[in-house]
DNA sequence: AGTGTACTTGACCGGTCGGTTAAGTCAAGT
DNA sequence: ACTTGACTTAACCGACCGGTCAAGTACACT
């Protein structure tokens, strides 16, 4: 038992690693097995193909952010608009620690996928969409307590949410283009001029 | 001499709208011949690899956006705001008649080919960057343009309008993801809120 | 001790990948 | 008339792709 939770645990963080860093369809199945030191048919044993690999890829990844940064940065303890700077903190660390190391930047593993993916494979794109409503959501709700405590003024939470993950995942792709971090960081805190003003109810 | 230019220009054209549609890793060779309907021996005639194929490709966009409504949105004779909206628009109307037709969006070519292949092909990714300064510095002469005439408040031209692409870009990429480019229509406008300041000459 | 099952092994499959090659077509230049 | 060289054709290459399979090993339960 521990043994097979174990092998899975490793295919499935190798894979994660070796997706982030390069792409989907740029790895394959023998390179992911041999890095994680795991055969073939071991490796069919626990995902019946590719792509259910690669749901299991999103999955994991999606939780350990919801329990790792996002859920520091969205700390309901930290004042609403600091919890933005803090998105755009933790991403630039993120990717300047990769930076340091492999001398490129992944990029945002997410947005990565959904661009290469969302095209050929309904499920996968779905999938992705979830996490991206996920994260506009910690957003939104963000949103709604600047504004309930005045910090800022009102405006339509929901779309102002999704621009600002959409400016988070344009900045990340942008950096990744250029090779270089620091553009997270240079405008990354721009995200806090994104308004979306609420539709006139007349 | 003219059958040559004419097959080439068939390889280049099938080959963009595949890359478009689908993406540069999953659209082989073989497939961009057969569509095109020339032979793989005549490929390899006028392309030496598929990755300058792709580099063809994105010059080939390129050109053609810089002629065409990239051209037409950064019009000097348009206020310089309203040239932001008519970008916006621009996208938006593109990715609504792809998704009309092929029943998914496609994207930003440039930015799908950014994330799929700057990680593992550094020419790419700086041909890639570079088309991104050059998008990069039309938003910049716009914001100039409008601070000059007092339109806007001054403010720190280059980043913001690096900013304002990657705003477009991350639109786009969410667009995508929901497969819907409504998207665009409701996130697209605040562009124009995007603001990042001079840094303090102190 | 015996059995069921979770897991591992490594050879194997057909198909496709990017790329090569050799033989030829054809039109322009002389 | 003959040569040149751009262009086309289609068979072919080794490598690799995602995926399968039969044969085993290791361990829990009876």
């Amino acid at each position: 038992m521990n043994a097979g939770t174990d092998t899975k645990h490793r295919i499935l963080s190798t894979a994660r690693e070796l997706f982030h860093n390069r792409s989907y369809a740029d790895v394959g199945i023998k390179e992911i097995c041999s890095a994680a030191r795991v055969q073939k048919g071991s490796f069919y044993h626990f995902f019946p193909s590719k792509r259910d690999l690669a749901m299991a890829v999103i999955d994991d990844m999606a939780e350990d952010w919801a329990h790792g940064f996002v859920a520091e940065a969205f700390d309901r303890n930290l004042p609403p608009v600091e919890r933005l700077d803090y998105m755009v903190d933790a991403a630039y660390y993120w990717q300047k620690a990769a930076h340091d190391i492999e001398g490129r930047m992944p990029g945002c593993l997410f947005g990565n996928l959904a661009l290469e993916v969302s095209t050929r494979d309904e499920v996968l794109r779905a999938k992705l969409n979830a996490v991206f409503d996920k994260a506009s959501s910690r957003f939104e709700q963000t949103l709604e307590e600047a504004v309930e405590s005045g910090a800022i003024a009102p405006l339509d939470t929901q779309a102002t949410a999704q621009a600002m993950l959409a400016y988070l995942e344009g900045v990340i792709l942008l950096a990744k283009t250029r090779n270089d971090p620091d553009v997270v960081l240079r405008l990354g805190p721009a995200i806090k001029t994104l308004r979306i003003e609420r539709r006139t109810p007349n």
